[in-house]
RNA sequence: GGCGGGUUGGCCGAGUGGCUUAGGCAAGGGCCUGCAAAGCCCUGUACGCGGGUUCGAUUCCCGCACCCGCCUCCA
């Protein structure tokens, strides 16, 4: 069986045919960066990266495309506030998010296009547009250049909303729509907005609005038509329906399968910037949560699920994760690490069930409880098979306690040794305390270590210790 | 008002017309251990409410309640 995707469009899960066979080129919405990303947020980036890395496992080119939003309403709002230029803002941020990226294990796209990076292309496509008389120039000579939505007569597939039912924007006295529904495609100036987030344009000096971007970047790096285009739940409407509107009225394919994820609550309501309920990695670091923790947990659940967002719900998916790096550092103590082996045909299926991630764990468990019993009955080949098969499960996952990632990041890495040199000289006392059945002074070295955050757990094949419970 | 999604055992969270059912966390009992820890085994119980279809529904249909998202910036 091949992946199978549920396509926003359609509402239903299909097989996902690739517009080039071995190829698959992805869009993903990122984020505007007027501020640093909440866990919600890197829900986002973490669920396309475990697309994507299935889709590599399974064969596929990928070229993935991951967009910032450097130049919009909100950012400029910043920028004023804060009395520093936009750019400056905006890329403060952006760095800020990919050290979040990157510290949850979400791999690179191929390729991350900055929306003030496209702007030839965004008029080039903004010309197409009015040339086939899809869009018109404002007549109030505020330079603003409108999508005219009943040119498009598909407008509102995506979304399930028809353009006469939905409530009216209230845009007010401002500017110069012909019709509420109308999107801006490019903005005049403004006089309260910093000057210098202007570029020129054939209707004088302007800004880009907000949806022309993604239609821009994805044409430029994906082409005409491509096959995935994802993002939130919440870009459904407007943004993604405006997208296809621009693309397709200026003749694009454009994107083939629409794939959205459900969004993090937080409380009542979704974790949101402008409701300020959110939650970043600092402050689920300052939890005593590490980060591959809040990885599993944003991946334990369906990737079209809401998350309810609470500590609890956090902290036993770190609980959960541990079981799983526990087996795996015993299994890699007793056999070696060796390498990634075989994925078991149901997490395969899972996978290919539109990402069944939740189940797909379900099976990694699975194997783990085996292996632990191969431990402790020191059945090694079985053990090895076992870690073989976690490991790569849980590499897809993006979440291999072995992974490189996760092992050469940890703080004080390079003092392991000279520890593990220090513990074996205490354990060696207690050995001999324990020879002589001095289970006091044996108890008082395991407290000791125990003070100093070193657990002592006793195997049949000799004691092992881990910092803090983590291996 | 329009569009869409949800309500599963103490908690998180998959899933399915009946069959053995996720899985994890927590809890209790047991095995192992000098004691622990880890691990393994066992135990517990669930499908919001009311109808309907069916031999049989948590699963399909209808209605109701509650919750959430979008329609305005939003991952």
């Amino acid at each position: 069986m091949a992946l199978r995707l549920y396509d926003t469009v359609t509402r239903t899960v299909r097989d996902f045919v690739p517009l080039e066979p071995g190829r698959v080129g992805i869009y993903l919405c990122g984020l505007t960066v007027q501020a640093g990303p909440h866990i919600g947020h890197l829900r986002s980036g973490v669920n396309y990266d475990v697309l994507r890395r299935w889709l590599a496992h399974s064969g596929y080119e990928v070229r993935f495309i991951r967009n910032i939003t450097d130049i919009d309403d909100r950012i400029l709002a910043t920028s004023i506030q804060a009395g520093r230029p936009f750019w400056a803002i905006a890329y403060a941020n952006e760095r800020i998010l990919s050290a979040a990226y990157d510290a949850l294990g979400v791999l690179p796209p191929t390729y991350e296009p900055r929306a003030t990076g496209h702007v030839p292309e965004m008029l080039e496509l903004i010309t197409a547009l009015l040339a086939d008389g899809h869009a018109y120039q404002a007549e109030d000579g505020s330079g603003d250049v409108y999508f005219d939505v009943k040119s498009y007569a598909d407008y509102g597939a995506l979304s399930g909303q028809r353009p006469e039912a939905m409530q009216a924007a209230p845009d007010g006295p401002e500017r110069a729509k012909r019709d509420p529904r109308d999107f801006a495609l490019w903005k005049g100036p403004k006089p309260d907005e910093p000057p210098d987030a202007y570029w020129p344009s054939p209707w004088g000096r302007g800004r880009p609005g907000w949806h022309i971007e993604c239609s821009a970047m994805c044409q430029r790096y994906l082409g005409a038509e491509f096959d995935i285009h994802g993002g939130g739940l919440d870009l459904v409407f407007p943004h993604h329906e405006n997208e296809i509107a621009q693309s397709r009225a200026a003749g694009l394919g454009f994107a083939r399968y629409w794939v959205h994820h459900g969004l993090l609550n937080f409380g009542e309501t979704k974790m949101s910037k402008s409701l300020g309920n959110v939650l970043d990695l600092d402050g689920v670091v300052a939890l005593g949560v590490r980060p591959v923790e809040l990885r599993y947990y944003l991946i334990a659940p369906h990737y079209r699920s809401r998350i309810d967002y609470s500590d609890e719900a956090l902290r036993e998916a770190g609980a959960a994760y541990r079981r799983l790096e526990g087996f795996v550092q015993r299994a890699a103590e007793r056999v070696g690490a060796g390498e990634p082996g075989v994925l078991c045909a149901e997490f395969v299926e899972a996978m290919d069930d539109d990402l069944n991630t939740s189940r797909a764990l379900g099976i990694v468990h699975d194997v783990v409880r085996e292996g632990n019993s191969a431990l402790a009955a020191d059945r090694d080949d079985t053990v090895r098979g076992a870690l073989g098969s976690v490991r790569a499960m849980l590499g897809v996952l993006g979440v291999d306690p072995l992974d490189p990632q996760w092992t050469f990041k940890e703080p004080g890495a390079e003092l392991h040794d000279a520890v593990d040199e220090l513990v074996l000289i205490a354990l060696r006392q207690r050995d001999e305390a324990r020879a002589r059945k001095d289970y006091a002074a044996a108890d008082a070295v395991r407290d000791g270590l125990k003070q100093a955050g070193i657990l002592v757990e006793d195997t049949p094949h000799g004691p092992r210790w881990t910092i803090g419970g983590r291996p």
